[in-house]
DNA sequence: ACCTGAACACCGTTCAAGT
DNA sequence: ACCTGAACACCGTTCAAGT
């Protein structure tokens, strides 16, 4: 067929249709991708340079469609509160694809906008210059331990012999089914993080 | 050559070998995980479903392997401390690995003592019922994200624009080369999350 | 420059055959 | 029961050939 008058491909569409596959097939292959963008396998090789950057491209389409609308201003809490929370939705949005963006790098350019957001904030509300990026990194590190216990199958009560961990047993009772079981977790998680960035500021 | 007179693998075996490949190879594959066992791949299946079970072998072995001497007895905050900084030296072990290990869920069945202790712990130490499992898995989600965090290539300074980036330029100009930087990221995580769970359970 | 189709090395898994 | 060797479907990537 050869060359065609306008392109097929460009990298924002391989990285949307990848990120989509991923999601709802839970794995990316690269023939199945070029399927569905309608083209031969091969044909990505003129726009990435393998697998791995089409992975980098997802999660910069990721990054490119949420958290868009975050309000920087504020207090620094509800400032990391609501970055958090957008950082864990985009992750909800695409729980399929969850372990292929997590476990890759987020060190991407397009994130160093963000962190400087994040920086100056921080450095605004009075921490010390040493501390900015540990409590970032540490809240990031939360959040994507987050994203994947989200996609990973729950402790069940009955996988747990009452008689030899009946204080686990006690505590998996205490939480309703599942639902918001994740949810739960995270909050706590998310509030007791702040707290205790807020304690080590003032210390 | 048939049947050997003795059993030439195990699962103890099995995942023993795969973990020190994939920590030295930094990744799994059967081929090479049978050759290290001297052994044609096809024999592995006669011991393991597949390739996933490989690496709940995987898992099982670290957890066997690491972990031993902890002491359950003690203040709360001295326990779960210890917790966490075991369970980030067996990753550290085997830094090849963690995108593997982290990946997959760690629900295991003998995962299972552990949890117990930790909720026995808990509860001993007045949290309540309901936030059990919620404070251990928060706490879980922080040590997975940092286990893939260690692993990640860090954010450099020479990467980020100073003009562009100027609060996150200082930020990072602040910690010393990178020795320690996910030290401290951890370390001040951790401090930030007990003395979270501290006043969350205080309230 | 951008796509196709053929080709290559490789991977995970199955299964008949051997002891 | 436990291993080997051949076989299969599949995957990531390369490259010559076409426009």
């Amino acid at each position: 067929m050869g060359r065609p008058r306008t392109p097929l491909l460009d990298r924002r569409r391989i990285g949307a249709a990848a990120l989509k596959l991923a999601d709802e097939q839970g794995a990316l292959t690269i023939p199945a991708l070029a399927k569905a963008l309608g083209v031969a396998p091969s044909a990505l090789y003129h726009h990435v340079s393998g697998r791995a950057e089409i992975v980098s491209l997802m999660r910069e389409e990721l990054a490119l469609t949420t958290g868009l609308d975050l309000d920087w201003s504020g207090p620094w809490e509800e400032v990391l509160r609501a970055w958090a929370h957008s950082y864990r939705d985009a992750f909800i949005s695409h729980p399929g694809a969850v372990p292929l963006l997590a476990t890759a790098p987020l060190t991407e350019p397009f994130m160093h906008a963000m962190y400087e957001q994040l920086a100056r904030v921080l450095l605004d509300a009075g921490f010390a210059d040493r501390d900015v990026m540990a409590v970032i990194t540490s809240l990031e590190s939360f959040l994507l331990g987050s994203a994947l216990d989200l996609v990973a199958p729950a402790v069940m009560v009955s996988d747990v012999a009452r008689e030899t961990a009946p204080h686990l047993s006690a505590a998996l009772d205490a939480i309703p089914a599942d639902r918001g079981r994740a949810e739960h977790g995270f909050d706590l998680g998310l509030r007791a993080l702040l707290t205790g960035f807020k304690a080590l500021r003032d210390a």
